[in-house]
DNA sequence: CGCGTTCTTGACTCCTATCAAGGAACGTGG
DNA sequence: CCACGTTCCTTGATAGGAGTCAAGAACGCG
């Protein structure tokens, strides 16, 4: 049923991406958050010091609770990031696609907060603490003070602070955004939102946007979207039956985009949570 | 029903903190986020530029969408901030109680995110962003650009960025847990969960941790908990008559602190959300 | 080919939203 | 001081969406 073809075409694009060492000749330099990170002059200078890490499926690139020492960036492959509370119950907080930066979570307190886990074979750029200090610091007036915290130890390296701040922007408004999907949204809207996220970052990672094998498990959907995962199973026939998708197990075809994001549009779902503005 | 005096007391303290001009007297000095933003530089050489503003009930102190210039101290009072998404439907994101800060969702943007608006009359401190850069500035060298960005016409300040991306990881930790409660959690363990951070909120804003006034309505609890109106106004009954928590209205006492817990701890709510790990 | 894993489908239940009505508190004006 | 409307909160009855339980199908793998 699926076109196999532009897989193959991203497969080979990810290959290249593989091969070069150096992060100047990657393929996704122009996209990469590590150059925003400070990893351009790091190239040149220290570049030895940018691990290129290949994971196993399930394999787990950080763990939450591990003391926090790199940010990752992903070169090839998706993967999932989740905590587990004090209960024992998993949360998924996010996927990871080709491009994207994970790891930023544990700067602040020092650990990771999430364990990030790849879902198929892939790879990712290690940058190391060490690394990225070392590297502003050699641009600018390295600084006396040893504070605990990593931005502290390089009061010079405000770009960092500025990059840090940026994702981290980025995170908190795409946090907004799920917290509104899991408290105002019926089960259909949720799928429905994350379906059109999905595939707008498939395509800025370099996919086809209407066309792509989901990553993820429909066990990830559900628990990302809190939802059963017969509900996501179900929503999936449902959309289908509609015309809106064409779906067989992981192979997904958006048929209907403008269909989709009416979907999204008109259904008001709940109507106490909600409420109008008087 | 209600112990009145402790309220009586605290209205005192606020009091003073009101009646006193300047930061370095204001009661809430240790505490203020404000100082750790630079206004303790701000108070010796440019006082005057801390705005001390007045807010009547329901007014708001910005506004979503508004131009981003300053951020915000509560010095007295509570807050609600919230925004509403383009099918105009009204999302509470958070409470703000006194020594809080707000106003930083706009920083990345250059518009506020969010509305702040007081939940009765109250006050805050308003530092300007002008205000906050020419502290920085003047203590450390000066630089040339004029970049778009906030923190970029500041490189110099990195003590603002740090605290910046600490106001910021902490936005993110607490956005988790709403996330969590949201989607993982059933209304009784939200509420109950709500209610145990309001009462630890409540006491390190001053006030006593097991018998306040809640400062929201039950409309803002339920959209801000994604709950019907019905829905939180049950629960507070059953609460009561499972002698957890006396409550008449708005006047809240916490009689079973650790049976509170209790319920969080225990309640398992629904199962497959609640997944354990494999 | 058998077995485990992943996904789908059906039947049923339950939590919570919705609809509806009434009571308590508050402000205002007579 | 009381009638009045308004707002806020409580309580009851009902309905529906999504979870739960259960079984079977499709796929991948050794």
């Amino acid at each position: 049923m699926m076109n196999n073809n532009t897989q193959n075409v991203y497969l080979l694009n990810r290959d290249r991406g593989l091969q070069s060492d150096s992060c100047s000749n990657c393929m996704r330099n122009s996209q990469c958050p590590s150059i925003e990170m400070g990893s351009s002059q790091l190239e040149s200078t220290a570049y030895s010091k940018v691990l290129h890490k290949t994971v196993k499926p399930q394999m787990a690139v950080c763990s939450s609770g591990d003391k926090f020492d790199s940010i990752y960036v992903v070169r090839s492959g998706f993967f999932k990031s989740y905590f587990i509370d004090t209960a024992g119950i998993m949360q998924v907080t996010n996927f990871h696609f080709p491009g994207d930066v994970f790891g930023i979570d544990g700067i602040e307190s020092g650990v990771y907060q999430d364990t990030v886990e790849a879902l198929d074979t892939g790879s990712v750029c290690k940058i190391s603490l060490s690394t990225l200090l070392q590297t502003t610091n050699s641009s600018n007036t390295a600084r006396a003070d040893n504070a605990p915290h990593v931005y502290e130890e390089s009061t010079s390296g405000a770009n960092q602070l500025q990059s840090l701040v940026r994702i981290m922007s980025r995170t908190i408004s795409r946090d907004r955004k799920l917290i509104f999907a899991l408290g105002k949204m019926c089960a259909l809207r949720r799928l429905t939102t994350f379906l059109l996220e999905i595939s707008q970052r498939m395509e800025h990672s370099g996919y086809q946007q209407d066309e792509f094998r989901l990553c993820m498990s429909r066990t990830d959907i559900s628990n990302y979207l809190c939802l059963a995962l017969e509900t996501v199973s179900r929503l999936f026939t449902q959309l289908q039956s509609m015309k809106i998708i064409a779906v067989e197990r992981r192979d997904l075809k958006i048929l209907d985009m403008p269909g989709l994001q009416r979907l999204i549009d008109d259904d008001h779902g709940r109507t106490t949570a909600f409420e109008k503005t008087g």
